[in-house]
DNA sequence: GAAATACTTCGATTAACATCGAACCATGAA
DNA sequence: TTCATGGTTCGATGTTAATCGAAGTATTTC
């Protein structure tokens, strides 16, 4: 085995193709057998298989038995960041291979990050609620206000479901598109699930893009002004 | 060549033992020759040349010909950024080799982040800063505001000059080790480098790990104090 | 000028590992 | 039971890329 600091064995883990088309794949935030993943990545079964149990072993994945199918998804939020922060990086250094697909700007626009909205749509959901005085940030958490549980409450979110979870009801998650940060926790996760539920959004199957009706669009926009500028 | 989507083709040039050693080297926010990088990471010089070129061309690190020396230093904050986190969710991974040294400690406590201050005693700046009202957070970005500009003034920090370098004046970072954010740009440095001046602080040479002095900790805490809680 | 230092380029070697075929387990259906 | 599907394990193969010796370029010193 090579020498080398902890950084370069989780960096080589990610730096296989395979492996890295298989780890984007579960950024979706779907949970996937392991036939999905093989054909996501293009390789056959036994391949795939070999890197799902690195992945597993390295805890970036984690495996949940169904019947005769094993789920994977991404072993936790903190994956998923790091994943993402990497996207970003690896997207500003165009070079490496100009990915500008058509679903780039779609991408940009309104995109899941493992289980919560990012994109334009996530950052201005989240300058919305800190404008209004909704969330605030107390070194370096953030924090939900009074005026912020009951507006949510009225809009139709369980807070008080949220607070009894073990996960942060509210954390910050730096989005790779616009350089700032947006909404994650359970309350980001609960509020993208409740669009789905309103039929504003629908999650596109074969990516990450969250597609927005046009009356979702509106609604949307309706709920979480911006307040004092542009746009 | 392979094909993989943009993040497998930096990840596998962090992922390479002797890159990832020069690459946290370059952490420490020195400048360093290709002899001492090759040194750092064990390899012979031959080798050391063909890293630093990938990992140029891929715009990880830049290059700054002095003399017939070759000073390498990480291309941005950027990337630094997403060492950072890499690291922190390696640390995490208890089994990928448990580094567990002496300096482990020590690097909770004080580090130096690229180029400004990071650990406890970094988040604990950020937060008596934010405390105080001398900087802000509006939508995302950091905000110095007059009083804190005026602190900072008497402090010994020229402001002014600050505020005509093309860099962000105040930039969130966050920390792995706490999960916090701390002060970077150009005022993040500023701060760091007056802490040496001062004689507070002194960079350890073979590390990322700041030592402050017995009177640099007493002075920091008296002028960084934290007004409202415990520690 | 010559000699030394700092680094790069070239070429050959070698070791690591991704890949897939084949055989093997487990679960569910008939 | 038998068959089919989903997944893992094993072994052999092939490709990639890290490595270093040797030779080449640039820059400073004497």
């Amino acid at each position: 085995m090579k020498e080398g600091p902890d950084i370069a064995l989780l960096a080589s883990l990610i730096g296989d193709p395979a492996r890295a088309n298989m780890l984007t794949a579960l950024m979706s935030g779907k949970a996937l057998t392991a036939s999905e993943l093989a054909n996501e990545a293009g390789v056959t079964l036994q391949t795939a298989s070999s890197h799902l149990g690195k992945l597993e072993k390295a805890e970036l994945v984690r495996q949940r038995k169904q019947g005769r199918h094993r789920y994977f998804s991404l072993a936790d939020c903190e994956v998923g960041d790091v994943l993402e922060a990497m996207m970003g990086l690896a997207a500003k250094r165009g070079h490496m291979r100009t990915r500008t697909g058509p679903n780039d700007p779609a991408l940009r626009k309104a995109r899941v990050c493992y289980n919560h909205l990012a994109g334009e749509y996530g950052v201005q959901m989240m300058d919305s609620l800190r404008e209004r005085g909704m969330i605030s940030e107390s070194d370096g958490a953030l924090e939900l206000s009074a005026s912020g549980a009951k507006f949510l409450a009225d809009f139709g979110i369980d807070i008080d479901l949220l607070g009894t979870q073990r996960r942060a009801l509210c954390k910050p998650c730096l989005d790779w598109s616009a350089r700032r940060t947006h909404l994650a926790g359970s309350l980001g996760t609960a509020l993208l699930n409740h669009f789905y539920g309103l039929g504003w959004a629908k999650r596109h199957e074969a990516s990450r893009i969250i597609v927005f009706s046009s009356e979702g669009e509106r609604e949307f926009h309706k709920v979480f002004k911006l307040v004092d500028n542009k746009n």
